[in-house]
DNA sequence: AACTATTTATAAGA
DNA sequence: TTCTTATAAATAGTT
């Protein structure tokens, strides 16, 4: 609620969600306690953090907050089996519904189930879809930028690697000439021990090119950045 | 907190202290579900305003929070064992196991847990909810279509009534002229029951209005259906 | 833990 | 109960 606005959904980093949780579980205690002061209320809060820890207020006790709650709730006798066997029933109730809720909304949301349903209600569903897709884009564009960069890196790589290969190439053909002289003297045969030059760079050649065209499928800027290396 | 401060003390105006607490009690609640959400807590609110009534928020279930509180005082009562107890108890937990389930989907088709999905996967997601957007922007074209058609033809009625009415007008101020005639002969004094024809045709000229500028809320057009009926 | 720009909650009034 | 609005309070991001 400061410094730009959050959406209330679960916090990712646990180092965030952990400070959040901290300066929530205070204001939320603190309101509760002015609730029971300002309007003479009896309030109890309860907290489970997600690593287990348990929080609490009550402005009188929990037991008595507890007590007054399963009085009120007519569960005063949770020790026998009927009135247990009827909490589980009415908790198996609300659980069927809530699972019905959601999956009305799952139905609504998947713009199979659009009869019934406003103008006001179309339209929020429609900006709630618009914001899901914006998300889903970004995640697509930063998995594509991701891919592009890690070919970026594979280009360079293999560039540098080519360089490399290219001057042990011509230093092995350096030496074979100068070994052919030892040999041959000033005659220059057609052996076929001797390879030419261009012939000899050809694997290398090829390697590039294959490269090249896996990185040219998505990236065809990387042309820049490879290439050029041989020859 | 607004419009001024107050002290953290029992309101005395039983009024104020009645919409205060139903404020805060929203707001507290509110409070509640956004730190269970963010922060992954299980959080349970119970309020018992000043008249007795109870009022509760739990992110789980009150029972569970409960009995997850009384384990955490070491306080854990054993429950009595019995088959329909024991029942019940199984079905909501396969209830809450299915509600979880159904959520980890929405959250999933909301676009909110993307992590973990592969290109493809968001590919579809994306194809999936533009075709969604298609469906809602087709009803609500179809919506705004009908709603359109409706004020036009509510407009054109209007319009006829109008007219009908501005004749009348007319043969009434004929007939009253007639009258005065027969009573006054050439005389036309300024008699209360004489009303001048400007003034018998206001509550038409306002009854017009008043429609105009309804329809002109959502349809600008119906300007042309209305309109120029009487004067 | 403190700071502070913003967002959110809410007191008062209708 | 609901809406509006001016203002107080809470808090997200930062240091």
């Amino acid at each position: 609620m400061a410094r730009g606005k959050i959406a209330i959904k679960r916090i990712d980093n646990p180092a965030s969600r952990q400070v959040t949780f901290s300066k929530r579980k205070s204001g939320l205690v603190k309101k509760a306690k002015e609730l029971a002061i300002l309007c003479d209320a009896e309030v109890g809060v309860t907290i489970f953090s997600s690593t287990g820890r348990l929080y609490e207020y009550s402005s009188t006790s929990m037991k008595s907050i507890f007590e007054r709650y399963n009085e009120e709730k007519e569960h005063h006798q949770l020790l026998t089996p009927s009135s247990e066997a009827k909490f589980w029933r009415t908790e198996a109730e609300r659980l069927r519904q809530q699972l019905d809720d959601v999956q009305e909304n799952y139905r609504r949301l998947k713009g199979e189930e659009l009869s019934g349903m406003r103008l006001s209600d179309l339209h929020n569903l429609e900006n709630e879809l618009e914001m899901r897709l914006k998300n889903i884009r970004i995640k697509k564009e930063k998995m594509l930028t991701d891919e592009i960069q890690e070919l970026n890196r594979k280009g360079a790589l293999i560039g540098h690697e080519n360089i490399e290969l290219s001057k042990k190439v011509t230093l092995i053909h350096q030496e074979n000439r100068e070994l052919q002289k030892k040999v041959y003297g000033k005659e220059e045969g057609s052996c076929s021990v001797q390879p030419s030059g261009k012939e000899s760079c050809l694997p290398f050649h090829l390697q590039q090119n294959e490269q090249q065209q896996n990185v040219n499928k998505t990236v065809p800027e990387c042309e820049i950045s490879l290439g050029l290396q041989l020859q």
